[in-house]
DNA sequence: ATGGCCTTTATCAAAGGA
């Protein structure tokens, strides 16, 4: 089972700046995408076939939102964690299999200054709770842009960094509290030692300079570790600030 | 502290991103 998540930073925009080659050349079985800052109708899917679509937009027009496509029939889906507070931005799709759970986040950013840090935080312990919760009834698949680089291998430049959002004490002890919950980060996994990001800034010339962060992540459940087969990140893939990251399951 | 760049909205400037 081969299985990619993406920040596509506006899907209407990178529709033709890689998108759709990407996602046509992939045989990626389930497909989960961030940023989409669109509605369903608002983006051309003619393209794709094969697969059932599942969106979850932001309240706000052109800001945010999730979408995953699958060609694997699953039993129901679910948009938000069904908590009032944190689902006007489209941030979680759970999608429920026979044998497991998938789940699609972009988790908030803490913003300039970090103004939005309080805030992220709470999301951060509800959306712990939530992947803990499945867990409990079914090995859990969960990707997305989680907004953190985890630690100083993860991002270029981990000094100048320190306090900027993405790589604040807070956020980094988040996702460490996720981690300890009883998931696995897949490509340290895999790789516990290589520096490879998943985002670079449009500015700067940053990409071309690979001045990045790894903050698009596969976590699974622990009890899924002898089945993973490989944990990609792929830098070569263009169309948006963010890179695919995959997954692939025995 | 600021700017560097890109997508989107409702413009022809501002917000948001991380």
């Amino acid at each position: 089972m081969k299985l990619t998540s993406w920040n596509v930073n506006g899907i209407r925009a990178s529709m033709d700046k890689g998108l759709r080659e990407y996602i046509t050349s992939s045989d990626a079985d389930i497909i989960c995408l961030q940023e989409v800052k669109a509605e369903q109708h608002q983006a051309p899917l003619d393209w794709l076939t094969g697969y059932k679509v599942v969106w979850n937009p932001a309240a706000k027009k052109g800001y945010s939102g999730t979408a995953v496509f699958s060609r694997l029939p699953f039993k129901s889906h679910a948009l938000g964690m069904n908590l009032p507070e944190h689902d006007n931005e489209g941030r979680v799709i759970t999608l429920e299999f026979p044998d497991f759970y998938l789940v699609n986040v972009y988790t908030p950013n803490a913003q300039e200054e970090l103004k939005r840090l309080p805030y992220r935080m709470k999301w951060d312990e509800e959306y712990r709770i939530y992947l803990e919760r499945l867990g409990k009834q079914k090995p859990v698949l969960a990707c997305g842009d989680l907004n953190v680089a985890h630690q100083e291998i993860d991002l270029a430049r981990p000094k100048e960094n320190r306090r900027n959002p993405g790589f604040s004490d807070e956020e980094r002890e988040g996702f460490t509290r996720l981690i300890d919950s009883g998931f696995v980060d897949t490509f340290r996994h895999f790789d516990p030692s290589s520096k490879q990001y998943s985002w670079w800034s449009y500015r700067a010339n940053a990409r071309a300079n690979n001045v990045g962060w790894r903050i698009d992540y596969w976590l699974v459940s622990e009890c899924v570790k002898s089945q993973l087969k490989a944990a990609r990140i792929r830098p070569d893939i263009f169309g948006s600030d963010h890179c695919p990251v995959e997954l692939e399951l025995k």
